[in-house]
DNA sequence: AGCACGCCGACT
DNA sequence: GTCGGCGTGCTC
């Protein structure tokens, strides 16, 4: 191999090639110029790793340039280190994640992060390691932190450690680091960025070489496995198959009968290959959107609302077949993947190999080469979660979101904070293929822009699913005002019109799901005499209590992932006692053992589904009738479908209708109607019996009536006379430091600046502290930005708003945020 | 971001 | 005088 140059020099002047290489830097927008080392092939969208200062990181291939970028100096050009992976986006594509760049305010790369499969841009990493292996220790006065160091490094099995890593242990990290490097002792390296989701595997291919005259039994036997693969196989299966070792392949590579290369390995999916199942009936109102929907050659965005237990994914699958027919490929998005497997299991039963699955459960290995495969140019079809927005694929035909409202569909965190509604229609536009929304709820914004579009009629669909199939009626919904309950004198979780269904179900041997109207699922610990809850160090949270067979608990932070054992007394008072209240799943099932002693149930929560897969066994032990009662938080809602499940009981709705979020009523409205659905999907009629404490609440109203209207209009209303979405427009700004004081400031100057510079028909709401006032140990602000109509911030008014930031001070700026308060 | 360089306070 | 803290600006 050629030794690696680092920079140019003279000789390379006369015959040079320069790349220009957008890397993975946050804030920089232009790129970087490179040499292409004379033994690397690159090509445009090329993902390579660069050197960077002191540094090597990833970045991709813009194109090729003639002549270094003016004002530099040539001699600091550096090369290109290597080539991760080779791929060709389309002119539209680039589009696209320029477009997304735009609208979501964020740098080029951050969008062509999400676009990639994880962790395909790496970064090289610092690290220390010990440079002999018998340290005399003894020798004379070593620092304490030295001391610390070697002891670590002589503990870990690689004999290094990350810089990183090191500095937050060792608290006088750099004078014993000082030390041990005069000694020679140890020394730092960089170590480069691993892409081990790229598999490379060596090949062997067969050379011409005719005289086989002084050759091995076991070379010839060799050479005839070759021959029998068409002169080439992947060096491990050879040696099997051959039954030889290594040693032989690499004697006839000397002898120039075969030389090895490494070439990229696909992981295929392994796919069981099951009977083709066939397409369904269609009901009247189902062939009806079909037809329309087949009828569309170029952009539109429809709206497919169907009740639940419509036949959705049907008449999806059906679209999708004659897409496929003219040679098409299809995405479709789901929500948080292992939940709708029975969406999952429908399409693979359909179409087989032809579709492929990417998600975040996946690992970066199967992530990357189902994304390799999507490049390939063959009709296919895509099922994944929000990220997938961005698949790859060639010939788009058609983009189906199912369960638009879902809220998974936006990223909230990490730039860009994209929706995958919004992408999807930016890609619709781009390639010119329609755009499905399904839903049973669907969003107001979708609603609102089918409905009051400003594309031509032509252009917006709304197509409509009211029935379900084979003609069964949706569930009754019964509201009970459990303050009658109490004033008649029943003390009990369940009022008396649920205890008596609940009584009837062993009877005629259905299946019930107890729905408990809270967000999350989790459990937390307060002392008994003082009330005192555990807190996260980091964060302005209570940590969440985990069982655990080996001590008495675990306390955890659901955002920063630290955690501790649950403590034997209360570190306020000291008292023994603990209380553990949390989603209320327990005391349901208390009261189902005292009450139902003869109903066998599961627990849906945090508690029975922490190990993987384990929540799809569970629903598989409930769909198989095992047991009786479902018991659960909001995960319950989704894409579950057993016959016979004949009643849904909300033990209460009130936890989702009193949230300080704009959106509340809205994710109420959808959560009730969709646990509602769970019922009535078999041959028996469905009950859903709802308790609350206020039955007159518009959304309780709207949703016994099962009136998605009406609740619309209402809500409509009030979004209108608030000037939120999906009329006005917002951009969340979060400040978080370390320091608490020094938010606050920032957020206080920010907003000043904001009054002074912002344009007039947009309102200011804070600075306030954010809803977690404390995450991962910075403190948190924010402002929430309301603008009347179309969002107006330009990409220079947001490069202002970076620089009046104080280093110490992260801004975040969310477009279109969900969650606000 | 993250790394190097540079400028200033306190400790030899 | 030097060590080591952090602020500043550059990265092909
Ligand atoms: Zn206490
Ligand atoms: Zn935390």
């Amino acid at each position: 191999m050629l030794p690696k140059q680092k920079y140019f020099t003279k000789s390379d002047q006369s015959n040079f090639q320069l790349v220009e290489v957008l890397v993975d830097c946050p804030g920089l927008e232009k790129p970087y110029t490179y040499g292409v080392p004379v033994n690397l092939l690159i090509k445009p969208g090329d993902i390579v790793n660069v050197p960077f200062k002191a540094r090597v990181i990833g970045g991709i291939v813009l194109n090729y340039v003639d002549s270094f970028p003016h004002n530099i100096d040539y001699k600091k050009i550096k090369y290109v280190n290597d080539v991760i992976t080779t791929s060709v986006f389309s002119e539209k594509y680039w589009k696209m994640l320029n477009q997304v760049a735009q609208y979501y305010h964020t740098d080029l790369v951050n969008v062509i992060k999400a676009a990639l499969p994880p962790r395909l841009l790496g970064k090289s990493q610092r690290r220390i390691r010990l440079v002999t292996k018998i340290v005399n220790q003894e020798d004379g006065d070593l620092p304490d932190s030295s001391i610390k160091i070697l002891n670590l490094l002589q503990k870990e099995k690689s004999k290094s450690y990350s810089v990183k890593y090191l500095q937050n242990k060792i608290k006088d990290y750099y004078k014993g680091i000082k030390v041990l490097k005069n000694r020679n002792w140890i020394e730092d390296y960089l170590e480069m960025p691993k892409n081990s989701q790229v598999k490379q595997q060596k090949l062997v291919i067969q050379l011409k070489n005719n005289n086989s005259s002084n050759l091995t039994v076991k070379q010839l036997a060799v050479l005839e496995a070759l021959q029998l693969n068409n002169g080439s196989m992947p060096l491990s299966e050879l040696l099997t198959w051959s039954q030889v070792s290594c040693s032989v392949v690499q004697a006839l590579e000397k002898k120039k009968y075969l030389y090895t290369e490494y070439r990229e390995k696909l992981r295929l999916s392994k796919q069981k290959v099951e009977k083709i199942r066939l397409a369904k009936t269609l009901t009247t109102n189902q062939s009806k959107a079909l037809n329309v929907i087949n009828s569309l050659q170029k952009y539109a965005e429809v709206l497919l609302h169907g009740v639940t237990g419509s036949g959705k994914t049907e008449v999806y699958m059906q679209a999708i077949s004659t897409l496929l027919d003219k040679g098409k490929s299809a995405l479709v998005l789901v929500p948080e993947i292992s939940l709708t497997p029975q969406l999952m299991d429908s399409f693979q039963g359909r179409f087989g190999v032809l579709v492929s699955v990417y998600h975040s459960n996946l690992s970066d290995g199967e992530r990357y080469d189902t994304w390799r495969q999507m490049l390939i140019e063959k009709p296919q079809i895509v099922i994944g979660t929000r990220s997938a927005v961005f698949a790859p694929l060639p010939n788009l035909g058609l983009i189906i979101l199912d369960e638009e409202h879902d809220s998974s569909f936006k990223q909230t965190q990490i730039a860009p904070t994209y929706h995958a509604r919004k992408v999807a229609k930016m890609r619709g536009i781009l390639e010119n293929c329609p755009i499905i929304l399904g839903s049973a709820t669907p969003s107001l914004e979708s609603w609102v822009s089918v409905h009051y579009s400003k594309l031509p009629s032509s252009n917006s669909y709304y197509l409509s699913l009211p029935e379900r199939v084979n003609l069964r009626p949706l569930p009754s919904i019964e509201i009970i005002d459990m303050r009658n309950e109490l004033k008649q004198g029943n003390k009990s979780i369940f009022s008396r019109s649920l205890q008596k269904s609940l009584n009837d179900l062993k009877k005629q041997q259905h299946q019930a799901i107890l729905f408990i109207g809270r967000r999350g699922h989790s459990t937390f610990v307060s002392c008994r005499s003082c009330g005192h809850v555990i807190k996260c160090p980091n964060c302005d949270v209570s940590l969440v209590y985990h069982y655990d067979s080996n001590s008495h608990g675990v306390l955890k932070c659901h955002y920063c992932n630290s955690s501790r054992t649950q403590p034997i007394k209360c570190p306020e008072c000291k008292s023994p006692y603990f209380k553990f209240f949390g989603n209320g799943t327990q005391k349901v099932t208390e009261a189902l053992n005292k009450e139902f002693p003869e109903l066998s149930f599961l627990r849906f929560d945090s508690d029975t589904t922490r190990y993987k897969d384990s929540y799809r066994s569970l629903l598989n032990k409930f769909s198989q009738g095992k047991v009786d009662v479902l018991v659960g938080t909001q995960m319950l809602t989704k894409g579950l479908d057993v016959e016979k499940v004949t009643l849904v009981g909300v033990i209460s709705a009130d936890g989702l209708l009193y949230l300080s979020d704009y959106y509340a009523s809205e994710r109420a409205f959808q959560t009730l109607i969709q646990v509602s659905g769970r019922a009535g999907r078999g041959k028996e009629p469905g009950q859903v019996i709802i308790q609350t404490y206020v039955p007159e609440n518009t959304v309780i109203q709207t949703v016994k009536e099962h009136n998605y209207e009406s609740f619309v209009h209402k809500e409509l209303i009030r979004r209108k006379e608030l000037n939120l979405p999906p009329y006005g427009h917002l951009i969340l700004i979060q400040l978080s430091s370390l320091n608490a004081m020094e938010v606050e400031k920032t957020a206080e100057i920010f907003y000043d600046f904001l009054a002074k510079n912002i344009s007039l028909d947009c309102e200011i709401l804070g600075p306030a502290p954010a809803n977690i006032t404390k995450l991962e140990k910075r403190y948190r602000w924010q402002i929430l930005l309301k603008f009347k109509s179309h969002l107006q911030t330009t990409t220079s008014e947001i490069k202002a708003w970076y620089k009046i930031c104080p280093s110490s001070v992260k801004l975040k700026i969310d477009i279109d945020p969900i969650y606000i308060s």
